[in-house]
DNA sequence: GTCTATAGGAGGATAGAC
DNA sequence: GTCTATCCTCCTATAGAC
C-alpha cells in the first residue's frame, strides 16, 4: 500500500476539479473571453499544467460541455423515472422537469457554459458539439417525457429566457428597478433565493 | 460646390457601413471572439481606422448594442401605434409583435449581437448597457404593449429561443435530422424561409 | 505529477505619412 | 480622411527541471 498524503490529490479528482474551475470561467467569460490562466488560477494551479492535462482550450470546453450536458440530461432522466414511479400525469412532470433544470443554477459555470456554447454555432468543432447537446435535450423532453411539439419549444423558451437572465445578471436590479423585480420575479420563483445568493458567491471568483 | 467622387463617402454612411460590418461580425463571434480587424475587413478599410473612428473596440461594441436596441424599441413602437390606429385587441397586437421580432431576422446580426450582449453581465459598462436595454424592451411590451407580465414572460421567452436556434445553426440540421426540423419548423414558422437563407449568405462574410 | 521559463503568435492601439 | 508601419501586451502552448 503506497502512501498518501492529505495534499496529493487522485487524478479523477484533480480533472474534475479543474472541470469544476473552467466551467464557472467559461460560464462568466465564454470561450474566447477565458483565458487558461484564470481557470488554472481558480483551480489553484499553474497555467501550463492546464493544458497540459486536456490537450489545449478548445478540447477543456468541449469536456466542460460534456459534462454539462452529461449532468442535465442524468437529472432529466432521473426526474422521469421517478415521475413514471409515482405514476403521476404529464402536467406534473413538466413542472417537475422545469424546476430541475432551474435546481441546475445550484451549479451556476453549468448553465452559463451551456449557454455560451450555444452562441457558437459558427464554430466547426464546438458549434456541432454544442448542436448535438442541444437535440439530446429537445429528444428527451420529446420522447422521454412525451412533450409535445408546442410543450416542448415552450420549454425550451422559458429555459432560455432563464439563461440569459442569469447571464446577464439582471439578478443585480432586484430591489432596485420595479419592472426588473417583476421579471425576475416571474423567472425565478422558487429559486429566487438561490439566484441572488449565487450572485455573490461566484462575483468573487476570479476577483 | 465641392467635388464629389462616387468613391467617397459621407462621414455618416461610413460609420454606418462599419457599424453594419461590426453588427455581423459581433453577431457571429461574440465581443471577445470577434477581433477589430475582421470588422475591418467586412467593412473594406483598414483595422487602424475602425479603432479610430469609435475610439476602442468597447465603444464600438457599445455602438452596435445601442443601435441594436435602437431598431429593436422603434420597431416594436411602429406595430403598437399602427395596431392602435387599427383598434385591435391585444391578442393582435402580441402576435404582431412576434412577427416583428421575427423580421428582424432579415439583419441577423442585429439579434446575435444583442444575444452576445446579454451574455456579458459580467462586464461592468457592456453588462449594465445590455441589462438597460433589455429592461427598455421589457417595460415597452409591458407597459406600451399592456402585456401582462406572464404574457411578457412567455413573448421573451420565445425570443430567446428563437435567438439561440440562430445562434447555435440548428437550422443547419433542417431535412437533416427529423427532431431538429419539427424544433425548426415550430419556432421560426413563416420565417422559416429567411432564416435557412441568411444562413447562406452570411456564411461567407467572413470566409 | 506539477512547476518555471519562455517561445511564438495574435490582437488592439498609437504614430505618423499622404 | 485614410493608410502603412509598428509597438506592446496578452495568451496559448511547448520545453524541460524537479
Amino acid at each position: 500500500m503506497s502512501e498518501i498524503s492529505a495534499e496529493r490529490i487522485s487524478p479523477g479528482a484533480r480533472r474534475e476539479s479543474i472541470l469544476a474551475a473552467a466551467s464557472r470561467v467559461f460560464g462568466e467569460r465564454g470561450y474566447f473571453g477565458a483565458t487558461t490562466d484564470q481557470i488554472a488560477q481558480a483551480a489553484g494551479i499553474s497555467q501550463p499544467y492546464v493544458v497540459r492535462m486536456f490537450g489545449g482550450k478548445e478540447a477543456l470546453f468541449l469536456a466542460v460541455l460534456a459534462r454539462a450536458v452529461d449532468t442535465l440530461t442524468r437529472r432529466f432522466r432521473e426526474v422521469i423515472a421517478e415521475s413514471e414511479e409515482a405514476q403521476e400525469g404529464p402536467e406534473e412532470l413538466h413542472l417537475r422537469l422545469a424546476q430541475a433544470y432551474a435546481d441546475l443554477i445550484e451549479d451556476r459555470g453549468l448553465l452559463l457554459s451551456l449557454m455560451h456554447a450555444f452562441t457558437m454555432g459558427h464554430d466547426p468543432v464546438i458549434g456541432q458539439t454544442a448542436r448535438d447537446g442541444f437535440l439530446e435535450v429537445y429528444r428527451l423532453i420529446r420522447e422521454q417525457a412525451h412533450m409535445s411539439a408546442e410543450k416542448a419549444h415552450d420549454f425550451l423558451a422559458g429555459g432560455m429566457l432563464f439563461n440569459t437572465l442569469v447571464a446577464l445578471r439582471l439578478t443585480d436590479e432586484y430591489g432596485v428597478d420595479a419592472t426588473a423585480t417583476e421579471l425576475i420575479t416571474v423567472t425565478f420563483g422558487t429559486k429566487l433565493e438561490t439566484v441572488l445568493c449565487a450572485e455573490d458567491r461566484t462575483s468573487g471568483a476570479l476577483a
